[in-house]
DNA sequence: CGATAGGTTGAGTCGCATCAACCGGGGTGG
DNA sequence: CCACCCCGGTTGATGCGACTCAACCTATCG
């Protein structure tokens, strides 16, 4: 069976087929989540990593007095921190935003994973790598995009990201964050994205209704954005 | 000798002395840069890992039409990116701040170093780890925090950082920043970034003149700046 | 001594937040 | 079946935080 995991890794590194049944057969505890629950929470002390199989989840942090910023969308075949293991507590929560379907891998076979091949090895630290990349392109937005800019560069981002897991039909996509999940992701109030939401879609670049987001002009979605594929480090993966 | 990057590393894992030899060992190739030079520039591949001995650096990301971004600070003892070399192409550049002295480390050199012992491979997963919770703590500061608790979430962080490599006199550091390097790490333009050091100064909690930052009530900072030192993993770590 | 980098100040503007009201659709219960 | 609710989205008015522009100040250095 060809997984949204598989599909993932196999970005990072040429999985062999011993390595996706050494994967497969650690994805033995599934949970499901309702949307908007929360994985596990700050404070914790983590016990297994969770791989995203189905749905949307985030990693965010929260102030007591209610401010709250996305830090990551993590897709179908994400892998949630493959070495939290190595720090004593979580520092920010995992929560779901659809509903989810993830499974839950405990640390000890996380090391048994990384010992089995080098290629899974690699695979996971790459997978650590970039997703800090995404964390500085994130960081980048948040410091110095407007907010259309910060909307459109999301859209560009999801668009690559679920393609390389085979989630996009050309250029349009299943896209179920709310106006409110968009806003914790940008730092914006939801006013102000329903606003540019509106700004965009006026463009003609983009169009999106009904949980569906449709990129007209990747190019022109780019370059608004400042989009710049290579912290992906997806190099293969086209247009379109 | 006990280097900052022994002070470093040891508090991610006990290191041995032959640890220490084999880490300084790789410590061959010294370079010295001005301040505000490129250690290398975004698209480059790199053949090495650089590791901080003396100054400040940073990781920046920069647009065409002039906006930048500081994405990192790097102080003496911290590593760029021990494991750089999984990837084709760097995303941002590295530039240093003030007059930086790095030792380059060649990248077959740091798989030696990661296999030499199980330590030391620890060790250096934890600093990037580490690293990226830095990262997200700044997306939260540029998504949520107001300018002012921006910047003194920067301070708190700072003395925290500085004190776990011994370069803090009691609440007081060196601060070679100047006010646009702030605003550039910040998010912020200069104008304001003047502005906010001035209410800063204002409410008692720090004094700051000639190149030096004083803390004087360091819980006080950081309540302004709701900092929760948990992120930097530096449990033991006093209090001034 | 002039040049330059860093810091300071004021005025005007704009991006985005906040507050508040309202709309529309899907689900629920009486 | 309809009334109601609630959630998500939309709109307008207002205010503030931060930016921009521009001038000026101060210390350092060649």
């Amino acid at each position: 069976v060809d997984s949204f995991l598989h599909r993932k890794l196999a970005h990072f590194a040429p999985l062999t087929g011993d390595d996706r049944q050494a994967l497969d057969a650690r994805l033995r505890f599934v949970h499901r989540f309702g949307p908007h629950e929360d994985l596990f929470r700050h404070g914790e002390d983590p016990r297994h990593v969770n791989v995203i199989l189905e749905g949307w989840a985030c990693r965010y942090k929260q102030f007591e007095d209610g401010r709250r910023q996305t830090l990551a969308l993590f897709l179908p075949g994400d892998m949630c921190d493959p070495h939290v293991f190595l720090l004593d507590r979580m520092s920010h929560s995992l929560g779901s935003l659809t509903p989810v379907t993830v499974a839950r891998i405990p640390f000890d076979e996380i090391s048994g994973l990384m010992d089995f091949s080098a290629t899974l090895h690699r695979a996971l630290l790459l997978e650590v790598l970039i997703t800090t990349e995404v964390q500085r392109e994130w960081t980048l937005s948040l410091g110095r995009r407007t907010s259309l800019e910060r909307l459109a560069h999301l859209f560009c981002e999801l668009a690559l990201r679920l393609r390389s897991v085979g989630l996009t039909d050309r250029g349009s996509f299943d896209l179920p964050l709310t106006q409110a999940d968009l806003a914790d992701a940008l730092g914006l109030s939801t006013v102000h994205v329903n606003r540019m939401l509106q700004e965009l879609r006026a463009t003609g670049l983009v169009e999106q209704r009904a949980r569906r987001l449709t990129i007209y002009d990747e190019q022109g979605l780019r370059a608004l954005a400042m989009f710049d594929p290579s912290y992906l480090h997806l190099n293969q993966i086209a247009l379109l």
